[in-house]
RNA sequence: CGGGAUGUGGCGCAGCUUGGUAGCGCACUUCGCUUGGGACGAAGGGGUCGCACGUUCAAAUCGUGUCAUCCCGACCA
């Protein structure tokens, strides 16, 4: 390709409405450009990024014994009414109308569609196990897309599902795809974690994600791992054990006392003279509408996801000061948030509350805790003496840093990632309410038990950028970058160097390596400026040296750059590329 | 949806307080000059100042409304 003919154009400052690197050098650099809020045109450049992304994810899928498939990116409302998830999606469904009012909604992910494939095409457990996948464009109309490409609302991702005959036939496909996984990740030049995690609206037990480990914001999930086990989890999803420390409060007696305005954890265990430990907290959550208190240890924090998967609901968040003081007087108390406790909570409009304790309250003794009075708390309180155990005991907390490893004991650490890929063990959570059925051995109608499987394309190539950067621009990886080399010939009126870059041009494209003659009539300075900011991983200077007989070969990642005659340059890149795509 | 901010050529911004019919840098076109890290000079092209209504002789500027975008919280590839 010649430069002067390829769809690109570098900006000199960063987009004003970017805040992470990956957004700043793609826009700056050409490679997109937003229509709208997450919703981005793929210029040439980019495309050419993702079509790579995606053919290393379709070789090894292939390899992997999947087969490619294509479904419609618009879906009608009853498969989704089907599945049951029509009313629980929530809005980032997008839904819309035909001009026959029909209900329809933009495919946000196809369990559905692929669902009712199966159930039409596989009849027999002869024709199973099977994995099947599509990468296609999709739809989630999020809350707040920010950060570019990591997060859109329009996105390109492949999606896999599997149908098997047993959990044993599931494990295996399982381990296949993590397989997979990992050597598409390493092939994107990408060193990724698979970490245990939470398994959302899409349903099933046993998940992980895939992790591109990172110290920026551009990390959106906080990942707990050990460095002695090969433990690591998504803080929605992370236990530990806690190291030891003080549960018994030491009141004498069990007494109520004035706190004034002692509302937080902090200001009451300074006002009290007793360590965080030892109080009981309570906060009033709204899952799915229903009320829920949840108890908890002082110093430890709620871990939102685990607690909504407690009580089996989609949607969580702590409560308004008027819903507490509305529950409260529907009780018969009068006190707001910081004094609540569960004693004599019973029903909040037409729900009962539920009253969720995290393990760590368990063990508490002569404990402090709210009794629903405003500025009084009670001290000395002993479970089953004073205050009623929950019935209901889960782990509902929050990781922290510090805290032991659950399969080893040693500290756990934290760092951010880029989710960049899952999977999930579905079971039967579709093939059962669609009635996706085989006929097994035994000749009876058995649900499939099903897996999927995710990998973000787009995500994929904005995360690599993340990881591979400097001040100047993007430093690809060779095996997704838009093209292997860039000619710059200094001053194209100079013939002699023209028609040596024009040479080593036309000899490397007749290698079949991806090659862009920079034959702009440019300054040498821009031509590098934009080389290095649209990251071409080797350019090849053709400039005064070349009346010896040398030409410049740079590397972008290590930034190393040696002369060499241009027979040399032109060895050296064929053997740096063969020896990684 | 809550809290904060911003909308002025493709990109980045000034002008708004104190109304008088739009400007700067980059990019783009032409010419000259220059050619190893975003040169310089000259001449150009391109904007209903997000949109609507209102105030006024007169609105980018003031008022009301609306839409869009971005940032902080709940989603997820």
């Amino acid at each position: 390709m010649r430069m002067s003919k390829l769809f690109v154009q570098t900006l000199r400052e960063y987009p004003s409405d970017a805040e992470v690197i990956s957004h700043k050098l793609l826009v700056k650099a050409g490679y997109i450009r937003k229509l709208t809020s997450g919703v981005y045109n793929f210029l040439p450049l980019m495309w050419r990024v993702l079509k790579k992304v995606e053919n290393i994810v379709r070789e090894e899928m292939d390899a992997a014994g999947a087969q490619e498939l294509l479904m419609p990116f618009v879906q009608p409302k009853e498969l989704w009414v089907e599945s049951g998830r029509w009313d629980v999606y929530g809005k980032e469904l997008m839904r819309l109308k035909d001009r026959h009012n029909r209900e329809m909604c933009l495919g946000p992910t196809h369990e559905e569609i692929i669902t009712s494939i199966a159930r039409d095409g596989l009849k027999s457990y002869k024709q199973l196990p099977v994995n099947l996948y599509q990468i296609q464009s999709k739809f989630r109309d999020e809350v707040r897309p920010r950060f570019g490409l990591l997060r859109g609302r329009e996105f390109i991702m492949k999606d896999a599902y599997s149908f098997a005959t047993s959990q044993e036939e599931l494990d295996k496909e399982y381990q296949n795809m993590w397989q997979a996984y990992t050597k598409i990740f390493k092939r994107c030049g990408l060193e990724t974690k698979a970490v245990q995690s939470d398994s959302g609206a899409i349903g099933g037990s046993v998940s992980h994600e895939f992790m591109v480990i990172t110290d920026t914001d551009a990390g959106e999930n906080d990942v707990f791992y050990c460095e002695h086990c090969d433990y690591s989890a998504n803080s929605n999803h992370a236990i530990s054990n806690l190291p030891q420390v003080t549960i018994d409060g030491g009141f004498s007696k069990a007494e109520i006392v004035d706190t004034p305005n002692v509302g937080s954890i902090e200001d009451l265990s300074k006002f009290l003279n007793c360590p965080q430990t030892v109080i009981c907290k309570a906060l009033v959550y709204i899952v799915d509408k229903a009320p829920v208190i949840a108890l908890i240890r002082g110093d430890k924090t709620v871990e939102e996801t685990k607690l909504m998967n407690a009580v089996g609901g989609l949607e969580i968040r702590i409560a308004t000061p008027a819903e507490i003081e509305e529950l409260m007087k529907e009780n018969g108390f009068n006190a707001i948030a910081g004094f609540i406790g569960p004693k004599g909570l019973k029903k909040y409009g037409e729900y009962e509350i539920k009253i969720i304790a995290d393990k760590t309250v368990t063990e508490l003794k002569n404990f402090v805790i709210g009794i629903n009075q405003t500025d009084k708390h009670l001290v000395g309180a002993n479970w089953g003496i004073d205050v009623e155990l929950p019935k209901q005991i889960e782990d509902i907390r929050l990781v922290e840093r510090g805290e032991l490893c659950p399969q080893c004991g040693k500290p756990l650490q934290v760092t951010r990632g880029i989710e960049v890929g899952n999977i999930f063990q579905l079971g039967t959570k579709y093939s059962k309410p669609m009635n996706a059925v085989y006929l097994d051995v035994d000749g009876k109608a058995k649900p499939y038990i099903m897996g999927c499987y995710g990998i973000g394309v787009t995500r994929t190539a904005a995360a690599a950028v993340e990881a591979h950067y400097d001040e100047f621009g993007i430093k690809w990886p060779i095996q997704i970058a838009p093209y292997h080399v860039v000619i710059v010939p200094v001053n194209i009126k100079d013939e002699l160097q023209m028609s040596v870059a024009e040479k080593m041009y036309e000899d490397l494209k007749s290698k079949g390596i991806e090659v862009v003659l920079d034959d702009r009539d440019e300054r040498a300075g821009v031509k590098f400026k934009d080389a290095d900011l649209i990251g071409f991983p080797f350019r090849v200077t053709v400039g005064k040296t070349i009346q010896e007989g040398l030409v410049e070969y740079k590397i972008r990642e290590t930034g190393e750059q040696i002369q060499l005659k241009p027979e040399d340059a032109l060895e050296e890149i064929s053997k740096a590329i063969k020896a990684v795509i």
